[in-house]
RNA sequence: UGGCCUAUGGUGUAACUGGUAACACAUCUGUUUUUGGUGCAGAAGAGUCUAGGUUCGAAACCUAGUGGGCCAACCA
């Protein structure tokens, strides 16, 4: 990591200030704690980023931490999954741990909090606990249990543990308050019976920790120093100060360092989800083929796509870390691989949608195998052979027979450079019964030096190799598909998501192999799909390049529903457009400001005087708005207000101004 | 008895102990180009949610209001 004078984010901040306040920089340690119950998306991304990221800059170690305390939800096939997909993205984890390797250690304090009548065991239905806990704008009540004595506590807590209980009959919960306004201080649980056999510690245990209980507490173990998670942990720092706070005090000498929780906002990328038990719907329901369709926001569906490990660590630099709750636009993530892939994808020729074109004076037998550069992005990439024959595929959409001059592409009676060959000039269409061109005829030439504005890409079809082309378009048509109160982000799927199609490939792709990525000229990004055989090739279209072409035409595209979900325009009122304008108003230029002016007047006669009262106690340094005000004022008077006294003091007032304009306003009444 | 976060161009993030708003994406020009890509050059777009206050000076500090988010699982 290079960054000399970056921009430090607030809890490189809080890290810097530890520091300057005496913690030493060898005592920093961080750690990344999935629960091992679904595969990793890009909001993980995030999260592991920030804290690998701290890793990296600080050279600290970061440990992988998988929280597994309830056994129902978690399965080895998501650690694994976890595992590959962190080192897919390029970080090494200092140790690999497990929440569960500290079970033992929970117990033990756990009994040690019962013996300080900090914990006492609860013997109630759920139902009642719920109704005692209360609401968040109402108080809870005590439990019947509370006042255990401490030996009815141990012997029924070492009783849960031997299991000797259903589940469900008794829990641990901390004795807190039950008054406390944050609703995670009234007795949280600490404790359940649970039979369950779990992907680690098997039949051992049959009382599992929670995860305040647990999570904490293994930060403290593993003397995490800065223990970084999402936003809405918020509420749960209380609580994990003062489980804290307790095992401390048990454990100080061989566990000096207590770690500090400190929150950010989660990542959210427009159009996709970004909850697991969402996307494992998705899975479930069969909307994508598994956690890895390359449509799924997960690393594992990314990969697949054809995203690289730098663009989504580049992407995850580029977003930063705030506290404020975001929404990043897709567009950033496919800048990134575009940037990525641009330096590194050999580029090929592909026809997608193809129409056949005859060049009428190229012998018939003929082929010749022409020069084509790799990429020209980058030397070392070399060069390859293409072959040329008399008839070849280009797309349907580059040929027009009439079409202006802004369109750069082939029309009849015009020319086209064909990319590594030949210049060639439309002369004639053949079409089929119901009017669609079949071929288009065309001559060559061989002079290449000819300047001329389009240039087409193209393959020989007699050469051309055929391969599954999958498509895909964002998974939801809504931009936020999971945050309508009314309607389930099902709801939303786009049903167009995935396009297939067979697209006839220059013979050089045929020997692809399986992750290598290209770039189809003119058409985008793609990569080799974990399907493809050699005599049955699949590519990925992980993402378009920029097309400012196809901005310029109107899209008649249904499945692009890129207009963002507006607000039902309400009109907004007069008074404040008035206000907006006069911020601008005193460094506009002149000519513009004459414009606004005039709209202002035009809008003042939509404002009542009570609006605009108001705005003449508008602060003294805010010019702008007061001759806004102003203007309106004017308006107002000239169709019939009376003057008051507060409208001559914001008068006067004006007229002492330093601001010139807003004197010279002031003197026109 | 409700509490806690949060608010800066369209989007996201900056602005070190207060000195008049920067960067990236997106948008739009022009230019280069055997990719309507890339590169290069440039433009437009924010008085920092509102209203007060403190200050010579506030995006930053204080107060109040408003908007958004989180919190009532024997989930994490």
């Amino acid at each position: 990591m290079s960054e000399e004078n970056k921009p430090l984010n607030f809890i490189e901040h809080i890290i810097e200030e530890d520091l300057a306040n005496g913690l030493s920089k060898a005592k920093l340690r961080f750690r990344f704690p999935p629960e091992p119950n679904g595969y990793l998306h890009i909001g993980h991304t995030k999260a592991i980023g920030i804290s690998f990221g701290l890793g990296e800059t600080y050279n600290a170690p970061v440990n992988l931490r998988f929280d597994d305390t309830n056994p129902s939800k978690e399965e080895q096939e998501y650690v694994d999954a976890i595992k590959r997909d962190i080192a897919w993205l390029g970080y090494t984890w200092a140790n690999e741990v497990y929440s569960s390797d500290y079970f033992k250690k929970l117990y033990d304090w756990a009994l040690q909090m019962i013996k300080d009548g900090k914990a006492y065991v609860d013997s109630q239905s759920s139902e009642v606990m719920a109704k005692q806990k209360g609401t968040p704008t109402q108080v809870g009540t005590n439990s019947p249990y509370r006042d255990r004595s401490v030996a009815e506590n141990l012997d029924l807590f070492t009783r849960m543990k031997a299991g000797e209980f259903p589940a469900g009959t008794h829990l641990l919960r901390a004795k807190i308050d039950m008054q406390d306004p944050n609703m995670l201080m009234r007795d949280p649980i600490m404790y359940r019976i649970m039979y369950a056999n779990h992907h680690r510690t098997g039949d051992d245990w049959c009382i599992y920790p929670m995860y305040d209980w647990t999570h904490g507490e293994s930060d403290y173990i593993e003397q995490i120093s800065h223990s970084l998670c999402s936003l809405e942990f918020k509420p749960h720092r209380k609580l994990y100060d003062w489980f804290k706070e307790h095992v401390y005090n048990y454990s100080k000498t061989e566990l000096p360092l207590a770690p500090k929780q400190r929150e950010f906002a989660r990542l959210n990328l427009s159009y996709t989800i970004m909850s697991k038990r969402k996307l494992l719907r998705l899975v479930e329901e069969g909307v994508v083929s598994g956690w890895d369709d390359p449509r799924m926001p997960t690393i594992s569906g990314l990969r697949r796509r054809g995203y690289s490990p730098n663009s989504i660590r580049k992407f995850i630099e580029k977003v930063g870390v705030a506290k404020r709750e975001n929404v990043i636009d897709v567009s950033l993530l496919e800048f990134c691989i575009r940037e990525d892939l641009n330096k590194t994808a050999n580029r090929a020729m592909a026809v997608l949608n193809p129409v056949k074109v005859v060049i009428t004076n190229y012998p018939e037998d003929k082929v010749e195998w022409l020069e084509a550069e790799n990429n020209q992005e980058d030397a070392a990439a070399g060069y390859r052979k293409v072959p040329f024959s008399r008839e070849i595929y280009i797309e349907k959409e580059d040929f027009k027979e009439e079409a202006s001059t802004k369109f750069f592409r082939l029309k009849l009676g015009g020319e086209v450079r064909l990319k590594n060959a030949y210049i060639i000039k439309a002369n004639s269409v053949v079409k089929d019964d119901n009017g669609e061109i079949t071929e288009i005829h065309c001559t060559y030439n061989e002079d290449t030096t000819k300047k001329i504005k389009g240039t087409l890409h193209w393959v020989s079809i007699k050469h051309a190799v055929t391969a599954e082309i999958r498509e895909y378009d964002r998974l939801f048509m809504h931009e936020s598909p999971d945050s309508d109160k009314d309607k389930d982000f099902m709801d939303f799927i786009n049903p167009d998501s995935l396009t297939i199609k067979t697209g006839f490939l220059e013979p050089s792709l045929a020997r692809a192999k399986v992750g290598e990525q290209f770039q189809f000229q003119r058409l985008g990004y793609f990569n080799v799909d974990t399907d493809s055989r050699p005599a049955a090739l699949v590519f990925n279209k992980t993402v378009g390049l920029r097309d400012s072409w196809a901005k310029q035409k109107p899209k008649p595209q249904a499945n692009a529903p890129q207009n963002k979900p507006k607000q039902p325009q309400q009109e907004r009122a007069a008074i404040s457009i008035i206000q907006q304008f006069g911020k601008k108003y005193t460094n506009l230029p002149e000519e513009k400001q004459a414009k606004v002016k005039l709209e202002i007047q035009e809008l003042a006669k939509k404002v009542t005087y009570d609006e605009l009262e108001p705005l003449f106690g508008t602060a003294l340094k805010k010019a702008g708005t007061r001759i806004a005000t102003l203007i309106a004022l004017k308006v107002l008077l000239k169709n019939g207000l009376e003057r008051n006294d507060a409208v001559n003091e914001f008068i006067s007032k004006a007229l002492e101004d330093k601001n010139d304009l807003l004197v010279a306003e002031a003197k026109t009444l």
